[in-house]
DNA sequence: TAATTAAATGAACGTACATTCAATTAATTG
DNA sequence: CAATTAATTGAATGTACGTTCATTTAATTA
């Protein structure tokens, strides 16, 4: 016992020594395994190299969450919450929008929203798969909702006769894909400043519903 | 030997008689582990899983491709050079169109060919980052080829005075977003008939660089 | 400070993984 | 049909996995 004690120091302390944290909290494990999962894939990125990103022994990322899948599922519900919530405080600025406007507006919000959090918006699209059934409906539902939200402003806009569209819903879906898409080739730093990006995507937006800015 | 002859039958034989069909053709692997890579995940997808599907041992699999990674990249590098093969065809039909016509044309075929093929589209997109370096450069410059041109009947355009379009390759990158992501939402038997959901998106697409078709 | 609760360790458990290989079976060829 | 080559099996190898747990260490509370 008394001899136990001294020589086997605890394992955290020692971590510490050798450079590592050691502090599993909430937040030091969402922020790697968010890196790691965005990197490589959630069913290839291991408990072991979540734990050695935080600097930890695995049993101790046991405290935080129950299994694997619940991280994954925290990271995506934790992410589509925050986009929702962001969202709507964009909105509540200004509530009755001409739509043209509206959309103008929630082009430019997703795109900064999108560009700034590339890894969770890569998550929560490319890991739907890993969920079970139930915690799949739990994401989807978030999702339907942000959707449902430019949905809403396309159909306003042709209820308004300024958007000539055939169908709100599929409108919506390509819509979402393009401005989605940038996250595939954007990079800081390169050839086109961020501003630049945005002004061609919005008009792109605009135009493809039908009602040119210029 | 006698006996064992007799009495361990060959398992190709015994899966053969419940069920399966023990033939570990190359076309037979490429099928299957499509399927399970799209569903699942390349990491999530274990040569055994592969193997069951087909109806044979893991080991049948080894005569076909030196590793699991051979086989994901065997999957896409066939997917991508198909998909360039039949556009070069589709183009070969009539080589000098205007650029709106162009753009049209190469709009149709995106949507028809990614919509016939989602599993090699969504894995091709998706599992990049299974791939070695030297791996993924080899179907990156495939890919890049194939988004050439697009960008080239932009650049065209834009010198016609057809397009009225800020950057040829931002362009690019997001009208072929636009077009993929039909495979998100897309099922057969939908709401939209194939040909409604292809006029949509033309129309978003022309619009889109400035050059509206009604 | 003493008692109590929370967090982390280090080692282990059983399972599944990609891959290999000698032996067996099937297919091809002369 | 005999000889040869190719394909497949079944078993094994070593490794890594998610998760558990008694024990130790740290933090909180009285």
């Amino acid at each position: 016992m008394f001899f136990q004690a001294i020589v086997f120091k605890g394992g955290a302390a020692l971590a510490r020594l050798a450079g590592s944290n050691g502090k599993a909290t909430a937040k030091a494990i969402h922020k790697h395994s968010l890196e790691l999962i965005a990197r490589h894939g959630f069913a290839a990125v291991s408990m072991r190299m979540i734990a050695d990103a935080v600097g930890v022994q695995p049993g101790a990322l046991y405290q935080y969450h129950p299994t694997k899948q619940a991280l994954l599922l925290d990271i995506m519900q934790k992410h589509l919450e925050a986009l929702l919530k962001a969202w709507a405080k964009e909105k509540e600025s200004e509530t009755e929008l001409p739509a043209i406007e509206a959309l103008e507006r929630f082009a430019r919000f997703h795109i900064r929203y999108n560009i700034k959090r590339p890894d969770e918006v890569f998550i929560a699209y490319m890991e739907l798969r890993s969920l079970e059934p139930e915690e799949f409906k739990l994401i989807e539902e978030l999702r339907r909702q942000y959707e449902d939200e430019l949905k809403t402003i396309i159909a306003n806009g042709i209820k308004e006769n300024s958007f000539k569209v055939e169908d709100a819903h599929v409108t919506a879906m390509a819509t979402l894909a393009m401005l989605t898409g940038i996250n595939t080739w954007y990079r800081t730093g390169g050839r086109l400043s961020q501003k630049k990006i945005e002004d061609i995507y919005v008009n792109m937006v605009l135009r493809s519903v039908g009602c040119a800015k210029d």
